[in-house]
DNA sequence: TACAATTTTCACATCTTCCTAAAAGGAATA
DNA sequence: TATTCCTTTTAGGAAGATGTGAAAATTGTA
């Protein structure tokens, strides 16, 4: 009996490692460092709050790293600190809800990324339109160009008002693929 | 006159420069490197079919570099190899639709990611289930890994049907846009 | 086929990013 | 206030990603 759960133990450590690998792997795709993708994804999948030395004995990770990337991740919002009374040490614990957690990348990288290159294709833009170029705006070159940043501009701004309805909360984002996915079915 | 021309190209590459720039401060958020985004950047807004030769120039990269990149631009389908008569070089040409690039640019990321992880996570959870674990699969702590596994899984199997839906082609993109903007009006 | 023009490949160099260890900083206890 | 426990900061180093230049391969031309 006792093997039978030092053998659960272990294998549920087993699938934890792979969904830790699993995170790491997506941190290019939430825009985050590996590490701190790890770390949150252990967070997830425990679904318990950990301190500091658990994480770093987990995933062998020195202390300063475990610190510098949990700061990020109650930063964006995904983790929390917890304190547990009658401890010093301090706890954390990962959101549950996948919505929210989705939300919350999405909506940083909007403003960390997409904020920035709308304010430099607006720029682009103005220096390319007849009150700044003069005459020589109307000349295919100029025009090309300025179509070119124009349509891009158009379809971002397009796709960020969106985004702004649908991912200031985590019900927008819910109702959106609601929305798609019964258009879907049609 | 003269000067005024001038006066014009200079401007005219000044705005160039700066959204090569900003391609490559994209790079990140499209999953592909900095120099790739840069060239794509350059052939995108000059909308002009340019040699490795101009490239080189104007970018300051190395002729290596180049092909390498300008081969995975190909291979991504955002640009595309121009052959003209009389001459023996190769001229490379960026797509010009941005619906039609942000569509490819989505599916290279979904095949070369998302499909990836779907994979994972099933064979995570199924190593979660009764069948696998045994009785003690219905003890709390393989539950609750079991249960954030299973969310996330279905979260991700929804965006996955969606994109293909979606992110079939270009046209899709714009259905599923419009859908939602529609929707931001009521 | 030989030659010239062009592209691709690849070993090596460079750069950036990330990680560590150690020291400094801060908070709770006595 | 001194001590202890814990966290944050930082300087430097390792690992990984990217870029270079020149040789090899390829393609077109005579």
């Amino acid at each position: 009996m006792k093997t039978r759960a030092a053998d659960i133990a272990a294998r549920l450590a087993g699938v934890e490692d792979q969904f830790v690998e699993l995170w790491n792997n997506m941190a290019g795709l939430w825009g985050i460092s590996p590490t701190m993708a790890r770390i949150h994804g252990l967070l997830y999948i425990t679904g318990s709050a950990l301190s500091m030395d658990d994480i770093m004995d987990r995933l062998a990770i020195s202390r300063g790293n475990v610190s510098m990337n949990l700061s990020k991740l109650v930063e964006w919002g995904l983790v929390r600190r917890v304190h547990r009374r009658g401890a010093r040490k301090e706890y954390f614990e990962s959101l549950s809800d996948v919505w929210e957690m989705f939300t919350l990348v999405a909506n940083q990288r909007k403003r960390r990324e997409i904020d920035l290159i709308l304010n430099t294709l607006r720029r682009c833009r103005d220096e390319l339109t007849p009150e700044t170029l003069g005459a020589l705006a109307a000349a295919e070159p100029a025009q090309k160009r300025f179509q070119r940043v124009n349509e891009l501009f158009k379809l971002l701004t397009l796709i960020d008002s969106l985004a702004q309805r649908f991912f200031e909360s985590h019900r927008g984002l819910r109702e959106a693929v609601e929305l798609l996915a019964q258009e879907e079915d049609r």
